[in-house]
DNA sequence: CTTACTTCGCTTTTT
DNA sequence: GCGAAGTAAG
């Protein structure tokens, strides 16, 4: 039954046969630590520890999930149901699910995600009759972020003078008064933000001895990943539930310290031996993921960085090719290059394209890539940026379904008591939170009596609130006998959220709809699997709480096989065969944001570390000489990080005798037949030249479009509509996929086509469709 | 109260 | 160069 450790080397065997005590290991890019930690958790269950004791804390659910399926695969799946596995938030929500009714928070308590909270905190400095352009919510939002994460509550706040003068001084005076009324507002609400999930886990551990002692008890053994990523909350309610048994490992590695901006602090790590005692020192340092090349190159860099342990990372692994640095005139070329580069390895490798990976510093560099991937027709897929969960029409939809659990959710009905329009102006709702603030209950509370109070609301517009308030109300009602997906696709259905889509009839709207039934398809497989588990427990909340804390890298990414696009955050703990990191640039990557402490710059480095190390045989690092950035074209420089990697390592594929490369590439493309309006526009005016021939902005466009439609469209419409598109064409969209044309119908601004779809039938307004003519 | 138009801020990363 | 929040007119 043991010889599953066979799979192991000595160094990654004792910590998974470290039995009590605590024990920290120190595990380099790429050295098994996943697969520690999985063994171990295995081990452990086979030495008669139960799985019920055990708690594991990982960085998304995802890998939770994945580990927990390669225990049972281990030790049955009978065993591994019972272990707690997830991230600290999931794990946390859970457990304050059972006894946050201590500290006063009902079980069905909501989730404010970011936005929920920066609504609420420019809601809150509104009604404070707070000047805007000094107080700025965003700023503000993270500033309270940052006091949880620090468990520095609004009393320690006023409590501590420093931080009352230092905000006074940044002429912010009414910081404090802000942050309270926001955490008295969330508990009216029955809501917690993220950070409240491990700051109130902490409140909850601290006040209730009780409660710490049972949940001591529970989690014998904890096992924490990523443990360098962990923030000052995170780490006191590791300490307090590992107080009484000791048996803690914490697995991760300083160079991949990352998170600072959430909180995360590094001298968690650092100071671990200090905190525990006699604790098991276990490092980790074969890479078994890398080339020589890579982990050589990746040594050379981090090796800048002052802070750090004791560590050298190697690997015995083929020596490999060298890291390929390439330079593109602008970023739409650098798609390009990486583009062509994945077709050809693929081609000449007959590799798939989940062997390929692009990573970024930003988000909104996915753009360039995504433009010249589809051109090549290579597939990938998009993690992070805007997720699912985050459109418009799908928080509409679930902040009704919100509503339903928890009626004192102000965020959520804020959101949709006049979505779809019902006549409930800003102006009632204004003297709603008045009331409501007044009274010290909810919003809806305030809605339920308005008969009782005089609010000066004019007698129509009191039933249409009473409408509204009906109208939930028998949303809960029949939540008690239907299961979420009924429920849900009668509120989709009921509230005209769907007609209002569809009535539009543009394509936008059309995707919109098309979102939402993914979205109830999403809750019908939900409740499903809830059926198929023993012990599911909410069905709605349950599915809430699932999609509140979920990760894009969580959502089930099918089978299909795609090139993955990802910020190097994201990537964090993922590997591929080829990677790509583009945007090699200053001010880019190193951030323009981070380049004024030394630690900053040291966390960008760890950054980049992350990145390369992600590469399993070949890396390219590329990047561009002018960018689109804000709009504008820019002059971008090479990154430092290129020049800190020993050149041993590294090839050039652009040497650097560029002279004229400007006007090389545009022969080039003429050549190919594919001069594109980027090239073109990155040969600056001189100077004198009036600087605009350029495209009118999207408002001018707007008011050209209204005099003259049908004119107006074309002009500097990147969707311009291919003369070639006829019946019975062959064309590719960016969403459906390919397709034939069957038929096409209208002039001008009204042209449509409709296509014939793999799956699906479409009628698509030319003017906005996304459609490439292949054939 | 709603609509249509304008302005703003944004792009560092995320649970 | 985009989306959301804000503002003015009806």
């Amino acid at each position: 039954m043991d010889n599953f450790l066979d799979g192991l080397n000595e160094a990654q065997r004792a910590p998974v046969v470290h039995k009590d005590g605590p024990l920290m290991v120190i595990a380099g890019a790429g050295s098994g630590k996943t697969r520690v930690l999985t063994y171990r958790i295995a081990h452990l269950m086979n030495q008669g520890v139960d799985s019920f004791n055990i708690l594991a804390l990982t960085f998304t659910n995802k890998a939770a999930r994945e580990m927990k399926k390669r225990i049972a695969d281990i030790v049955g799946n009978s065993e591994a149901k019972n272990l707690w596995m997830g991230t600290f938030h999931s794990v946390f929500a859970k457990l304050l699910r059972f006894d946050g009714d201590k500290l006063g928070y009902p079980s069905n308590f909501t989730i404010y995600d970011t936005q929920d909270s920066q609504r609420l905190i420019a809601s809150i400095i509104k009604e404070m009759g707070l000047d805007k352009d000094i107080y700025k919510y965003k700023q503000i939002q993270n500033r309270i972020s940052s006091y949880k994460n620090s468990l520095i509550t609004v009393k320690a706040y006023f409590n501590n003078p420093d931080l009352v003068e230092a905000d006074a001084m940044a002429k912010r005076p009414r910081t404090g008064e802000i942050y309270q009324n926001y955490v008295e507002r969330c508990f009216k609400a029955g809501a917690m933000d993220f950070d409240d999930l491990l700051l109130r886990t902490n409140e909850l551990l601290t006040r209730f001895p009780e409660v710490l002692a049972k949940y001591q008890d529970r989690f014998r053994y904890i096992l924490v990943d990523e443990y360098q990523d962990t923030n000052h909350s995170q780490y006191l309610i590791v300490k307090a539930l590992s107080d009484r048994y000791q048996n803690i490992c914490v697995v991760g590695d300083d160079a991949q310290s990352i998170y600072s901006f959430r909180g995360a602090n590094i001298s968690n790590i650092l100071n671990f031996q200090k905190d525990y005692g006699e604790v098991g020192m276990y490092r980790l340092e074969q890479n078994y993921r890398s080339t020589k090349n890579i982990v050589n190159a990746a040594n050379s860099i981090i090796a800048k960085n002052k802070n750090q342990l004791d560590k050298v990372v190697w690997t015995s692994n083929d020596e490999g090719s060298l890291i390929k640095i390439h330079r593109s005139p602008t970023d739409a070329e650098e798609g390009r290059f990486v583009a062509s580069s994945i077709f050809e390895n693929k081609m000449q490798q007959q590799l798939p394209n989940g062997n390929f990976a692009v990573l970024y510093r930003t988000n909104s560099q996915s753009r360039a890539i995504e433009d010249a991937l589809r051109k090549k027709d290579i597939p990938y897929r998009i993690y992070g940026g805007l997720s699912f969960y985050q459109r418009k029409e799908i928080k509409d939809v679930l902040a009704y379904l919100r509503l339903v659990i928890n009626p004192k959710d102000e965020e959520a009905l804020k959101r949709v008591v006049n979505f779809p329009v019902r006549g409930i102006g800003q102006t009632t709702i204004d003297k709603l939170v008045v009331a409501a603030n007044h009274y010290g209950r909810s919003i809806f509370e305030v809605m339920e009596h308005l008969g009782k109070l005089d609010l000066k609301i004019n007698s129509g517009t009191k039933t249409k609130l009473q409408n509204f308030v009906t109208m939930i109300k028998s949303f809960q009602i029949m939540n008690e006998g239907s299961d979420a997906f009924v429920l849900a696709e009668h509120i989709a259905k009921k509230t005209g959220i769907l007609l209002e889509f569809k009535k539009d009839g543009t394509p936008e709207g059309i995707a919109r709809m098309e979102n939402i039934e993914e979205l109830l398809n999403g809750i019908q497989d939900f409740v499903e699997g809830q059926k198929e588990l023993a012990d599911a427990t909410g069905g709605l909340s349950e599915f809430l709480e699932d999609v509140a804390l979920a990760t894009d890298l969580d959502k089930d990414t099918g089978d299909d096989d795609r090139v993955a696009l990802m910020t190097i955050h994201l990537a964090k703990g993922l590997e591929f065969p080829y990677v790509y990191i583009v945007g090699m640039e200053e001010d880019l990557f190193p951030s323009a944001m981070s380049m004024n402490t030394r630690s900053e710059l040291e966390e960008e480095r760890r950054l980049f570390y992350v990145a390369l190390t992600r590469a399993e045989k070949q890396a390219y690092l590329t990047y561009a000489q002018n960018r689109y950035r804000w709009g504008k074209l820019i002059d971008a420089e090479p990154s430092r990080f290129l020049e800190e990697i020993d050149e041993k390592y590294i090839e050039n594929l652009t040497p650097i005798d560029n002279a004229g490369y400007r006007y090389k590439s545009l022969i080039d493309s003429d050549i190919f037949g594919e001069v594109d309006k980027s090239t073109l526009r990155q040969v600056k005016p001189k100077s004198g030249t009036p600087p605009t021939i350029a495209r009118p902005n999207e408002n001018q466009l707007r008011k050209l479009r209204k005099l003259k439609p049908e004119i107006a469209t074309p002009v500097g419409n990147t969707n311009t509509i291919d003369p070639n598109l006829a019946e019975g064409s062959l064309v590719n969209h960016t969403r459906f996929g390919k397709g034939k044309v069957i038929k096409i119908e209208g002039v001008g601004n009204d042209k449509k086509a409709e296509i014939q779809f793999e799956t699906t039938i479409k009628k698509l307004l030319l003017r906005f469709a996304k459609l490439e003519v292949i054939g």
